[in-house]
DNA sequence: GCAAGAAGTGAACCATCATTCAAAACTTGC
DNA sequence: GCAAGTTTTGAATGATGGTTCACTTCTTGC
């Protein structure tokens, strides 16, 4: 047994590993999935396409990854940011608001992370993503439906079309290269309404 | 000039075209859009799979089709139920229930327009269908204001946002199989008061 | 019936990449 | 320095399925 992988060596596994993360991140934020072969992510990370394989059995794990660690960040902003609220109101506002800034601010990132078509496993983290914002917002309705600030509702149905009136207001100005400055105010004030938010 | 195409062979020909279109809608609201091969859509019509080309430049040209073909079918029975209505409040209620009862009724091909995995250049389409909705929506919207049936807002957006609402909330009940029998009705409500309308 | 042209056929082609793998380079403990 | 084992490499492989094309079959006008 003249050979057992140290820290050290592992440490530098486990770099790699988050080089071709990042690089992979990069290369979608910038032209989007469809840019992201494994031979460009792998050049990128400054290893072998085959190294790739050394950490990811396959693409589709590999983009899975990527669009976990991206969604998680978004999620903990929104959620960071609802958080410091103490309204359903306010709190509601503040998802939209960070929601809607983040993704106007990194609009090729929003739109793969939305909108692109991609691959159907790659998908399928998509839907988790949605789901997280979903469970987020159905958190704050329930809470708001309990204090008497909002109707009586389900609050997964709810939360679930607030979601869908969000990404789908995005990935339309997104496509377009525009959105105006009252666009996030009035998406507010439509959530509210939706949720039944008394004026 | 011993030969010119006739009538006869025109009409031939364009109804081995919309056999095309029939059969890979079929295969679509069969197995989705995954299992449309183009030798599958070829069988499935009675023709060999070349036939496909002297109708189609492309793959993705013939499945642009179907989907504006689909897309159109199913805006045309929202739009008609829509029109039987006075209200805005009608109007509004007939849209959602329009689609959302046609989407639980073909699941798989509701699905297939609204959220399945497709090529970059047939995804293209499903933004049209979903600007159709919401174009049709807007209009209601739009007279709604003017009527004073609802309060003031920018109708593109919260179109747009109602649009994105309806799709998500459909995608996950098509996904899980189940919808309950109070989702639409749910449904219903949440869009009426994202409009405001006054109950 | 025949020539000229059009439509139909489907097996072969080919481009694209994800994936593999044999060899090379590197690490480790002694 | 060496043996044993691990990691890296990147060109070759291979699967998929859209697309082509040389050939056959059909249609038309005379």
């Amino acid at each position: 047994m003249a050979y057992r992988s140290t820290e050290r060596v592992k440490a530098r596994l486990s770099a790699s590993r988050e080089r071709i993360i990042a690089a992979a991140l990069e290369i979608m934020a910038g032209h989007g999935y469809a840019g992201c072969s494994i031979a460009a992510v792998a050049e990128r990370a400054g290893v072998a396409t085959g190294s790739v394989y050394r950490h990811f059995p396959t693409k589709a794990h590999l983009f899975a990854e990527v669009f976990r660690t991206a969604s998680q960040r978004e999620v903990d902003a929104v959620a960071g940011a609802a958080a410091r609220q103490a309204t359903t109101a306010a709190q509601v506002s503040a998802v939209v608001e960070t929601f809607a800034g983040r993704a106007l601010r990194s609009p090729r990132l929003a739109y793969a992370l939305l909108a692109e078509p991609v691959d159907p496993a790659v998908d399928a983290e998509r839907l988790v993503f949605r789901r997280a914002y979903a469970e987020l917002l159905a958190g704050y309705v329930a809470a708001g439906m309990a204090s008497g600030e909002l109707p009586p509702q389900d609050p997964e149905l709810t939360a679930t079309a607030l979601v869908g009136a969000l990404a789908e207001a995005m990935v339309g100005p997104l496509a377009a290269g525009v959105a105006g400055p009252s666009t996030i105010p009035n998406l507010v004030t439509v959530i509210h309404r939706a949720l039944g938010v008394t004026p």
